[in-house]
DNA sequence: GTCTATAGGTTGATAGAC
DNA sequence: GTCTATCAACCTATAGAC
């Protein structure tokens, strides 16, 4: 699938990538067959290396599964962490940052779905989650306070709650991105681009004043 | 809920609830512990039945969450198949829907993460999803389905996509019932009220016309 | 660093008594 | 309908050779 195969310049000792090899191997496992199929075997025959050298590298499955929440979340986190450039135009600002989204959320989505599917594992990942202040309330923080600032500067009408309409913002992303996981035929939501449309003319400040 | 209970004409047989124990106690396992400590032992142990009883009732582990999956979504498919009484205001409209909508996914949620946790598991309720052509698509038909209704009536501005809005709506309170999946610390997100404020204003009819 | 082999422990599912 | 007893299959993790 991803056309990303070690180069073959590489020679006397083996270095073998076998840990990395490792993590993808469980990462794909974990999207394509589910958690439920993450044993050992699985992943040391997708990754071309022995059973007992998945222990080797990550202690036991819960180290390993650990260290695929980390890698899942860091490009979310990085996300988190850079905020959003005021002064562009909503429509730009919005489908540059949800689009963004949807692609770390289809993702990431997975990986969460799969921590749910053990307690110890959930409360994990939450605690990870929780140290980083990850979650949807960053994206709804970070588009309401640009709304905020386009309030500020009578660029978006001053009457509405901005991290309010953000949070239709990032739930619509939210949502559209879930639904692609669960591979249910054609089911069409609106997409990226109407929730956009009909969100700047939401936003338009009064007409009157034009 | 719905208070649909079977005539009690049977008669003569004990009929020892041990089925719908058994199917409560699977449920609950799903939620507190997660599908991966759904065992045969866990189930019978907490139903207050024997382990083959569970085999008995059920066949086997697949059918048992088959039938977990089949009891969690009915609300769902209820809901969906009950429109929005057109006429009421938008506040009220989008209160009571958003409410029950968020009380549904908040049971059902748990369950449809679970059933990610397995390839076999996943399709066989993507199947069943499709069947019923159940997902979020429904709530925003459902919604916009109403909002056009409004337009045409001349009570909501004209000039937006109605099931775009549909879809912010439904994407928030998705989004809110998925946070609350994750028990992380003390998140908050923007109440579902506040978002109704928002979506109202924004949706009002363009105030010349008043 | 990576392998083979295996110990040790769970689990799903069945058989047969009551 | 429900139970006890049991087994084959599977999985995690370790030990020790290369």
């Amino acid at each position: 699938m991803t056309a990303v195969d070690e180069t073959p310049k590489r020679r006397g000792r083996p270095p073998a990538g076998g840990r990395e090899a490792i993590l993808a191997a469980a990462l794909r496992v974990i999207r394509e067959r589910g958690i439920a199929r993450l044993t050992a075997r699985e992943v040391a025959s997708l990754a071309g290396v022995s059973e007992a050298s998945v222990f080797y590298h990550y202690k036991d499955r819960f180290g390993l599964l650990q260290a695929v929440f980390e890698e899942s979340l860091r490009p979310l986190r990085e996300l988190a962490e850079g905020g959003v450039e005021p002064g562009s135009d909503p429509r730009s600002v919005l489908s540059l940052y949800g689009h963004t989204l949807e692609d770390f959320l289809d993702g990431v989505l997975p990986v969460i779905a799969a921590a749910q599917s053990d307690a110890e594992l959930r409360d994990s990942m939450a605690t990870y989650m929780a140290e980083d202040d990850l979650g949807p309330h960053r994206g709804v923080r970070a588009i309401g306070d640009y709304l905020r600032a386009e309030q500020a500067a009578g660029r978006v009408r001053g009457d509405v709650d901005a991290y309010a309409v953000a949070m239709m913002f990032i739930g619509s992303c939210y949502t559209r991105s879930s639904q692609r996981q669960m591979p249910m035929a054609d089911v069409e939501l609106p997409p990226l681009e109407d929730v956009i449309g009909a969100m700047v003319a939401m936003l338009a400040p009064d007409q009157r004043s034009v």
